[in-house]
RNA sequence: GCGGACGUGGCGGAAUUGGCAGACGCGCUAGAUUUAGGUUCUAGUAUCGAAAGAUGUGAAGGUUCAAGUCCUUUCGUCCGCACCA
């Protein structure tokens, strides 16, 4: 066996390419040396990237290695390009799938999780990442989730946390409630398979909706982001504009608040719309109407949200007998209940322009209601029938005063006149509800409060946080939340009079432990306080974040909810002026990967999936039924058996290669079809460089000094080329994993690259250039490989800690430009010029050739178009 | 219904932002080496055509010397929201 000695040792030239050996060798390595501590040498900018962190359900999945392998990316280009980076991992460790396991199997939660975590952090270990592990977070363990309780107590100092009476989605059989995504689509539980019921509890709430117009508003600073997710973050908010009116209930003291966006319409109002669970609909009710409002009231109530919001649902509703007055005309109206108006929604009221709007327009048909119109399309025209809403803006008739009118002038024009005589007046109503975040589980952050008979609701002190989680605690699945049943935890003294007091037994959503956890890294072993504003104001915010689209809402709204609140709130220092963080948005840029699909093979008559493995893939049919299949790609998934396990791509292949693979398939931000050829395409890469660097060193020891380049020696044409060739590699691949991200693109330029040093001679002086570059370029994509090839090329230093290459724009330069020429704008053909040619000489040059000659004799050219560098373009008649 | 994104070879995907469409890879075809096979290497691979050449970026128009890229219309796919007053 042929052996090699250089600066870094004695190894075989006939070694070949085996990433079992070399990346468990280089994983420890990298560990011993403390190489992916995040530096905190202050003169060096600072880079945060940050990917979402997992739930630890106990094993790795590809998407797991896709959002992964691209922060570890962007962090390692960020190393190599002088940065000082922060790139933390943790576990989001609280929610139901831990004591579902414990109700299931008899296993306690915190044990089911943290074996979990044991599992899946050595599975991420496995794929390379460096990821700096000692600022690790885990939201169930106390020393974290007593910030998060410390948290709930700002918002509660704040004003921002509260309790109200709310319906909810109650399942009887498993007696708790629960989210809106938990029930199907026919308003059953997924766990016990019962028809949900809405219950009204008394349940915690923060008051996002505070923030609603920031969060609309700053939506525009964030440019980072991808446009749709701003979008569907606006539509969530829901911003209306419009009035609150108040219609005086006829024969009550009472009024009947409605949010409109149409005050313009106010003079068509011909009936009023309670929804079910409005506090007056009983008041207004007329004796007459009792029963049938009341079985009424019970039916709506039975549905679920999700029911009652179905598309085209016909509109149900009853008269309750009362009448009201509208203040605009003096005319007596009927008051209506009906399922189609929301509770949660405006002042859970709604008056009824049925001349004016599609949905009252319904109604009022269904329920022979009068119909008024009031907004026509032409001034002075009047009509009185209508086959459909006419919801155009108009001029006003019927309208006392404001007839004539425009109806967009009208709405300011009406809101004025009810401010003036008390009947309204301008509001901006949002869509976005406050947050239910009371959970009656275990496996949560406890809700930090005592319940005092004398005292009321009082907040633990922060000197007793972290209220713990009690461990020795039964899981039936049945009856009263868990920690409810514990006695000996609820019952507590009140610690504001000493007097016996209980514990709040609701958890927090497990949506606020990660609302705040990207804040916790810049300090994550602090145990005096929730961190180091100081830290966190350098580190903040997150210049990078990676993620699912599924957050787009969910827990990218609340994230940002939090850092406002923490940005106006002073923490636990009520001395200071300003709030704990100096920053408006936590973060600058956000990535959203697409998903990881694979194939799969569905019967279309039955509907079921088949495994791809009882199948012959050249002819896929139905094992049983011999039914032809349908094939394509779709999410993995366990129940559409076309998982593909990481761990056996790992075994096969390395994580170099399953990086490589991730990385080249296809962008970030687009689904990615997992190909195993592909793969194997990437791992035949690899091994070509690894071949091309071996077969290097191997012919530096032989020939050694013969490939030295002399100083200020011109370097000949061949060699020129490459060195273009390395350079052009170099600015694209730059280009390509920073700002766009775009690591497809920028494997194919390593590819173009270990091509174009494939065929040069390897004694080329700037071979060697080439070959170190090619390494260089490698290292955040594939790291192990790399590192191991710099190794051998006699470094002794990590690869990981090189400066990235730069370009050098002189060997960029070329003599030689291929110019384009096209006659009529197509092309005929192609010329080589020099580079420094002027746009005459370029068009002789152009007319002289072959291609010139066959096509311009005895035309007459009209026009030449010259794109310097680039094509020449004659226009002939 | 409202809002958004996207339609390019057999496949995944590229295209200095208006300047040679199909980079790079997969697959496929032929050949070479080695072989039990895989590996590796060379050449080819949008379509039609023997070739010259013509055609070609969902479809139809338009602007331009020049359009995958800009404009208009249209078809299709995917995603989000959906009685929000």
């Amino acid at each position: 066996m042929r052996t090699v000695s250089n600066a870094a040792g004695v190894f075989s030239l006939e070694s070949r390419y085996n990433p079992g050996e070399i990346e468990v060798k280089w994983q420890q390595f990298w560990a011993e040396q403390n190489l992916d501590q995040t530096s905190v040498e202050s003169d060096k900018p600072k880079f945060y990237a940050l990917s979402m962190f997992p739930y630890p359900s106990g094993n790795l999945h590809m998407g797991h290695v896709r959002v992964y392998t691209i922060s570890d990316v962007i962090a390692r280009v960020h190393r190599m390009q002088g940065y000082r980076v922060l790139h933390p991992m943790g576990w989001d460790a609280f929610g139901l799938p831990a004591e579902n396991a414990a109700i299931e199997r008899g296993i306690h939660p915190s044990k089911w999780t943290y074996q979990n975590i044991e599992q899946m952090r050595r599975q991420l270990q496995r794929l390379g990442l460096s990821f700096d592990w000692s600022r690790e977070v885990t939201t169930c363990s106390p020393d974290y989730y007593k910030w998060t309780q410390w948290m709930f107590l700002q918002f509660l100092e704040a004003g921002l946390a509260y309790q109200k009476e709310s319906a909810v989605n109650w399942d009887p059989v498993d007696q708790t409630v629960l989210a809106n995504e938990q029930v199907d689509n026919e308003g059953r539980s997924w766990r016990s398979g019962t028809k949900v019921e809405r219950k009204l509890l008394r349940q915690w709430f923060l008051k996002i909706t505070d923030y609603a117009e920031q969060l609309l508003n700053d939506l525009d600073k964030l440019e980072g982001w991808p446009e749709r997710v701003r979008l569907m973050q606006a539509n969530w908010i829901g911003k209306s504009v419009g009035a609150y009116l108040e219609f005086p209930i006829v024969a009550l003291d009472e009024k009947i608040g409605v949010f409109t966006t149409r005050p313009d319409t106010v003079h068509g109002v011909t009936y009023l719309v309670l929804a079910p669970e409005h506090p007056l609909t009983r008041h207004v009710t007329t004796p007459d109407q009792k029963v049938a409002v009341e079985a009424f009231i019970q039916e709506v109530s039975a549905q679920s949200e999700l029911e009652r919001t179905a598309e085209d649902k016909p509109k149900r509703g009853i008269p309750t007998g009362g009448k009201a007055i509208n203040p605009f005309t003096g005319e007596e109206i009927s008051i209506w209940i009906a399922d189609y108006v929301l509770v949660e929604y405006g002042t859970g009221a709604v008056m009824g322009v049925p001349a004016h709007d599609a949905r009252d327009f319904q109604f009022a048909k269904q329920n022979q209601l009068p119909i008024k119109v009031v907004i026509v399309s032409e001034r002075d025209l009047t009509i009185d029938q209508l086959d459909a809403a006419y919801t155009d803006p108009g001029f006003l008739i019927h309208s006392d005063s404001f007839n004539g009118m425009a109806s967009t002038e009208a709405k300011a024009a009406i809101i004025q006149a009810a401010e003036e005589k008390g009947f309204g007046k301008a509001r901006i109503q949002y869509r976005l509800r406050d947050w239910l975040i009371s959970r009656q589980r275990y496996w949560g952050a406890p809700i930090p409060i005592i319940h005092c008979p004398s005292c009321g609701t009082v907040p633990v002190t922060e000197a007793d946080l972290p209220v713990r989680l009690p461990e020795d605690i039964a899981f039936s699945g049945r009856g009263p939340s868990p920690l409810a049943q514990l006695e000996a935890w609820v019952n507590t003294t009140c610690p504001a009079c000493g007097e016996p007091g209980k514990r709040e037994t609701d958890t927090m959503d497990t949506f606020i432990d990660s609302s705040w956890y990207f804040l916790r890294y810049p300090d994550a072993r602090n145990e005096q306080e929730v961190f180091d504003p100081a830290k966190v104001n350098d580190w903040m915010p997150v210049d990078q974040y990676v993620g699912g689209i599924e957050h787009a809402i969910l827990h990218l709204l609340y994230s940002r909810f939090f850092t406002k609140v923490l940005r106006d709130s002073p923490g636990s220092d009520r001395s200071a002026s300003g709030g704990l963080l100096n920053f408006d948005e936590p973060f600058q840029r956000l990535l959203t990967q697409g998903m990881v699909q694979a194939k799969t093979y569905k019967n279309p008559v039955t509907g079921k999936y088949i495994p791809a493995t009882e199948i012959d893939p050249t002819n896929p049919k139905d094992p049983e039924t011999g039914e032809a299949l349908d094939v394509f790609y779709e999410k993995m998934s366990k129940s559409k058996y076309n998982g593909v396990d990481p761990e056996s791509v790992l075994a096969k292949y390395g994580a170099d290669t399953a990086r490589m693979f991730i990385l080249f398939k296809a962008p970030p931000e687009k689904d990615l079809e997992w190909d195993d050829a592909d793969v194997e395409g990437q791992f035949r890469f690899l091994n070509r460089v690894w071949r091309l660097v071996t077969e290097f060193i191997g012919s530096q020891n032989l020939s050694s000094g013969s490939a030295t380049t002399s100083p200020g020696q011109e370097l000949a044409k061949p060699e020129k080329e490459l060195r273009r060739a390395i350079h052009t590699a170099i600015q694209k691949v730059t280009e390509d994993v920073q700002g766009e991200y775009q690591f497809n693109t920028a494997v194919s330029e390593l590819m173009k690259l270990s091509n174009a040093l494939t065929d040069s001679s390897k004694d080329s002086p700037v071979y060697a250039e080439g070959i170190k570059t090619l390494v260089l370029l490698l290292a955040p994509l594939a790291p192990h490989i790399a590192e191991e090839l710099w190794h051998n090329l006699g470094y002794s230093d990590s690869v990981h800690t090189q400066s990235w290459p730069t370009v050098d724009p002189a060997a960029l330069v070329v003599d030689e430009i291929t110019l384009v020429i096209q006659i009529l704008g197509k092309t005929r053909g192609t010329i080589q010029v020099p580079a420094t040619a002027s746009r005459e000489a370029l068009e002789q040059y152009a007319r002289d050739s072959a291609v010139g000659q066959r096509y311009l004799t005895d035309k007459e050219v009209k026009k030449v178009i010259i794109v310097p560098g680039k094509l020449i373009n004659f226009v002939v008649a």
